[in-house]
DNA sequence: CCATATAGACAACCTGGTTGTCTATATGGT
DNA sequence: ACCATATAGACAACCAGGTTGTCTATATGG
């Protein structure tokens, strides 16, 4: 299909399919490592990618979220959602309230601590996508986020990948 | 969908950071769920993502592999590269022998079982790669990898993902 | 020939998932 | 109003795949 001169490197020769996932996994976690670098200096040491996911989904919700919803949103079991929330209430990003109107919802809202974390994490994301801008130019990072976009579809907050990695 | 009819969209746009780490991790998990979705149904149902790394590891260096030289390439304490070999020795494919040179060795070797996942793994990837190159343009595809290759340097094997995702 | 380094087994532990079971609360149909 | 059913979430047991620490056996070099 490409016309372009031999420099264009073929992504469809054989045998070298396996380097797009590394090369995908890699991006992501050179990004995640360093968000986590940086916002341990910041003071927020504790905070883990999984936490992360999960205080972005509080943040992004309107009101609260209860375990139920969370679990929903992230894509694990609601046992496994209550204690990522019991453990973000222990560092002191997330309240818990029961709500009003139903008794056996707990509704997690963030702390200045938690909307602090999230605007630090939303800075630090940004100086880091205009650092790859820089080595690679703004097109190409643009480009990359297009490409992905149209080919992962909505961007998903899914953290069961710790658990798809590894085990069953 | 732009907000602006600019020709260059905009990545540093304040507050958009957050994306692209997940557009990565979202096609990464594409691939390899596509991948051992097809590996199940081809007779491979209990291979695991981080299985297919160390085979990977394993298949890529010349002779044997010993679960010191594994733990290395992987990235992982020699524990849990020893786990690692033992499960997939169990599952039939690697063969572990004694290092004739070195009595402390055992070194593991690709069985018959082992070469055919990692050549249907190669196969797999390149047809998702294909598919991905059908859906968004070979050169789309091309210039996502060059740009990660630019971006995160020699593709490595790195398998503690699933922890640094979660604890530690 | 011994001092030191290395391979890897074993055990205890941690994290973050899982399933299964249980209680408390809501809710809707009769 | 009442009961059947559904839902929220706590609790416990378990599992996977890492970790650290310790131990033994084997190599290796001064």
């Amino acid at each position: 299909m490409t016309t372009e001169p031999e420099t264009e490197p073929k992504t469809t020769e054989p045998g070298t399919g396996y380097r797009l996932p590394l090369l995908l996994l890699a991006g992501f976690r050179e990004l995640i490592e360093a968000l986590h670098l940086e916002l341990g200096a910041r003071g927020h040491p504790d905070l883990r990618p999984a936490h992360g996911f999960a205080l972005q989904a509080i943040g992004g919700a309107g009101g609260g979220l209860a375990a139920a919803d969370l679990a929903t949103r992230l894509g694990v079991t609601k046992q496994a959602a209550g204690k990522t929330l019991e453990t973000l209430a222990g560092l002191g990003y997330i309240s818990l309230t029961v709500d009003p109107s139903d008794a056996r919802r707990r509704t997690a809202t963030l702390t200045a601590r938690g909307r602090a974390a999230l605007s630090h994490s939303a800075a630090i994301f940004d100086r880091l996508g205009a650092q790859w801008a820089d080595r690679v130019g703004e097109q190409a990072v643009a480009a990359l986020e297009r490409t992905l976009a149209e080919l992962t579809g909505p961007v998903t907050l899914r953290t069961d990948s710790a658990s798809w990695l590894g085990g069953q």
